[in-house]
DNA sequence: CGGACAAGTTTGCCAC
DNA sequence: GTGGCAAACTTGTCCG
């Protein structure tokens, strides 16, 4: 409703009212997409389910591979660290 | 109980391994695409608070345009209660 | 490490067994509370159907009116935001 | 606002409009209590927080001696079989 | 690091 | 008794 064509015409004074307009939607954009994401994700596991698996499972395994992957990217990490001390070494 | 639609087909004995492999895939993928956008949420925040906006006043009027939203959405299901309240009532 | 506040007091080692007994009774009290006025309810919401009304519509109705009463919170709320939004712009 | 006095004289016909409304301010009423409850709770839990003690231990004692009553409880449902088979059989 | 906020998980209830 | 739905509780995340 309230639009906001004219820059300088309005009341705000110190911020410019575009930018801030322009930062609000890009959050608010991404934020609704995060939501469809999330809801995409649902109805995965509701699909799941209704195949016969069982969504609790389902959410072990994926915590569990996620543990694991955080282990693996601990290690790479570390192997970085080793390889650069190595560099100085040399 | 448990039918076997592809008996002999490796060690899984209970569940399709394709399909299960295939729900685990789609939804890790779901979840990182999501990670990404949190990530990007939080780059536009930082941008935001680097072009001298305050952050926790950028999160008060996205929360309060949420608020107003959330409560156009809650008219339109009061509206609905209503309805199936005065149906059942008759 | 960890501190002795009543040494051969006991078997307790490391917190005050006293505290942490008489903090356990309050809340399993209260909680023996909450369960004791959740069957309150549904007693009266069987109350109720014995005397020919529907439940479902009841708990519609009160449905309807906690939602009135969340939205005349969020307004306030709402009206703190503002105020505090507008604050924090000068 | 809109008072029912006078039974009869509104639009209800089905049901005593008296009874609805004193049915939904007593469920109403426990179900602020059971609030009240809960966040006396919380309170507790702060509050033992503020003491030094580990909020989430606190909670696993609790469910422990939760499941140790329900335990006890149930053999002594069980003993109440059994004495009133030996009475039947006596 | 500690509290506030949101996300996810669990639990209880009702209908079938 | 089971499965879906809604509410409660718990967990994780993010900011100050």
């Amino acid at each position: 409703m309230a639009e906001e064509k004219t820059p300088g015409a309005g009341h705000n004074s110190g911020v410019a009212g575009d930018q801030l307009r322009t930062i609000v939607e890009r959050i608010e954009r991404l934020e609704e997409e995060k939501r469809g994401i999330a809801d995409d994700i649902k109805d995965i596991y509701a699909e799941a389910k209704a195949n016969g698996l069982d969504a609790k499972v389902l959410r072990q395994i994926i915590q569990l591979r996620k543990v694991d992957a955080d282990k693996r990217a601990e290690e790479a990490e570390k192997r970085e660290l080793y390889m650069s001390a190595l560099d100085m070494l040399q």
